[in-house]
DNA sequence: TCTTAAAACTGATATATGTCATAGTTTAAA
DNA sequence: TTTAAACTATGACATATATCAGTTTTAAGA
């Protein structure tokens, strides 16, 4: 099994911040798991003992709402660490995290976290600065989803897809939601997703090849999203 | 000028984890304000140098939209820490503060806090789970506005004025918010903030003098809020 | 390959909410 | 007290979006 310390992806999180011994403890304590698509990491208001790693593979991170509609709040992908906040706050999980793409994860338990963030101030000030983050990004969705149309935040959304996980060798996006997910994401019913990607591909701003999307104008997505 | 060692404020914020020297050097550099109603604390894009902490008063924390509207993010009130995201991310500001009743507050330079959290795993620990909590916080308000509806919603609103700020001798919401700023927490035009207030006030659910709103009905508005 | 379930799509319609126009009311300033 | 400005209120109307119902297409399992 992998060492955290040779691990690259730890570069990309607050774990980079941890010293070599405390690695070698989490290294110790870690355990992989793989999820395929579509399992659960974990649910709405489970306990949870540890956080999650993400080394490969996508997570939506949504709440389900009284009338069955599921919000996605965030995609997490390579480096981010999954159920952070609910263990900082020593509260069960607010959210849920369920795989949209295969996915390989390290399992790391909390007492290494919780102990690493009472002794080592910059592995807390780490953990700080991306929850600074993510605070930051909630607030934006906050005011996107309040101000803007659901066709500007379908556009959006694509935009986002391309900026965050990327395109396939042929241009298509490389993460491919299906419909309902991306109206999870948007905040709006299915139909009008679809509806929506019609539109956009008749106006030759997309365009479709089986489950795959491929962006075929930015500019006309950003002058969408601008409201025009 | 009060000394920060024995501010009663404090004992609700993380400030509470410093220790008595690390108050001592905050007590000696912060600086007492004051701002009436109206007057912005700091507004979005402003660099700030330091944290405020709010002794009294309320401020709503909003983001201006390109088409001109305000989203309230969250009032802010006794013993809340303004600018905290900003300091610790080393970004400009993503909200602007505004008082909506007069306030006063102490500023605290950013690097008495910066220091602090760099020395003292308490007190970033407990900053930390202060975040934590604003974060899911966050994750709610999405869940609400694009599931619920603006009827809803405003009447969540009510029920929240009244939990965290209280009615006056007389019943009266101590924290009155003009329709503009209502419509603005709950993501709506002021007309429909008004209308609904009208129907609220026809069903029994409200009473209105003047300015002041009072509660009538917990339940019916429940009822409402759950969709019957 | 056939069969079946899930996903994608389309149309018709209902409804919530935004927008615009206008009038009454309160508040603050002169 | 008078006047102007800001806030509250209400109606008429436009429109974005949800909902329901049905069809076609795609994917998956036997």
């Amino acid at each position: 099994m992998g060492r955290c310390e040779n691990c690259i992806i730890r570069q990309f999180n607050s774990l980079r911040a941890m010293s070599k011994d405390e690695l070698k403890k989490v290294s110790d304590s870690k355990i992989s798991k793989t999820f395929k698509k579509g399992e659960a990491i974990f649910e709405e208001g489970d306990r949870l003992d540890g956080v999650y790693c993400v080394k490969d593979g996508v997570s939506k991170l949504s709440k389900l709402s009284a009338n069955g509609k599921d919000q996605i709040i965030k995609l997490a992908t390579k480096g981010e660490i999954l159920g952070q906040r609910s263990v900082i706050a020593e509260e069960s999980a607010n959210l849920s995290a369920i795989a949209i793409k295969d996915m390989d994860l390290c399992f790391i338990p909390k007492e290494s976290i919780l102990h690493t963030l009472n002794t080592n101030p910059s592995f807390a000030v780490e953990v700080l600065r991306h929850m600074a983050n993510d605070l930051r990004e909630a607030d934006d969705v906050i005011v996107n989803i309040s101000q803007k149309t659901v066709k500007q935040r379908t556009a959006e959304a694509f935009i986002y897809l391309r900026d965050n996980f990327g395109e396939d060798k042929d241009g298509f996006l490389s993460l491919s939601l299906s419909r309902e997910d991306m109206s999870n994401v948007v905040g709006t019913a299915t139909e009008s997703t679809i509806r929506i990607i019609s539109e956009f591909k008749k106006k030759g701003m997309l365009e479709t090849s089986g489950k795959k999307i491929r962006i075929l104008s930015q500019p006309k997505l950003e002058a969408v999203i601008n409201g025009l």
